[in-house]
DNA sequence: TTGGCTGCAAATATTTTGCACTGGC
DNA sequence: GCCAGTGCAAAATATTTGCAGCCAA
């Protein structure tokens, strides 16, 4: 897990350099994303910023999210059965873990992929530019409450 | 890729097992599904479906789909952007080679995850169901084209 | 000052569901 | 004949967009 606080930095560098503003509302998600604790979705980040800014609008969120994704400071978690998920923590591509019971999201350690991803790309002549690796099950408290 | 013809026999073996009724819409899904030339989405099925059942429902379609994933004989490709893609030739999970401007989704050989898999369930506690591991590209055809 | 950003509400896109009717078994 | 399955349309869910006003630079 990378610092937050860096991470915060790096993300306001980035939005300055490209000429982006910095609102309170922006400034308060990326603080948000810099922890992505528990790799929250939009609902959740909302749910976080509401407490400091009651008027702050789910678009809001989303339209943040989007542009830090478009500049790579955020890895978005996509799920076409439930609301995606975001990690600007670590936004590299790498292995989750995910509970699909409680929605838990973990970061396992695993030997990255670049081997295979190599062989693919000589294999069928694709230019691959990313990758995602899921694994589902049920997490350690979920499999005790049955 | 498995026979089609196998395929489809071993779903109408399954729904029957399982007490489901074979309409031809339903024999018709299976068919498409059995071979699934490249990944169809739903969208895709229902164009296909349309030739020889003009009335038939993207609901129909949906609903059969669903049947058939909950009896794990087929695989859903859940994509947050786009539509899910469907994969009934293969229904285990296996990796998947996926071009992001024509959206063609290619079965690339690969090692097997089972060890990986395995070791993660060891050191997490987690009970591991299935995975999802997906590498994302330009495919030649479309570098071709700029 | 001003154009990017925000909040709000309406629009999209995809998938699900209620309901009456039909047809597989 | 019964009830799962179907077609249709409406609803639900998640995300995007138009627009008027606001504020960071």
């Amino acid at each position: 897990m990378a610092e937050p606080e860096g991470r915060f930095r790096t993300m306001v560098d980035r939005l300055r350099e490209k000429g982006h503003r910095l609102t309170p509302q922006r400034l308060a998600i990326l603080k948000i994303l810099a922890r992505s604790e528990g790799h929250p979705g939009v609902e959740a980040i909302h749910r976080q910023l509401i407490q400091d800014y009651p008027n702050i609008s789910l678009a809001t969120v989303y339209r943040n999210v989007i542009l830090l994704k478009e500049l790579g400071e955020v890895l978005e978690l996509g799920f076409a059965d439930d609301g995606n998920r975001y990690d600007g923590n670590n936004p590299r591509p790498h292995p989750h873990l995910i509970c699909i019971r409680c929605r838990r999201i973990l970061d396992p350690d695993l030997p990255d992929l670049k081997e295979a991803s190599d062989r693919l790309a000589n294999e069928t002549g694709f230019e691959i530019l990313s990758h995602r690796m899921d694994f589902f099950g049920i997490c350690p408290s979920c499999r005790a409450k049955g």
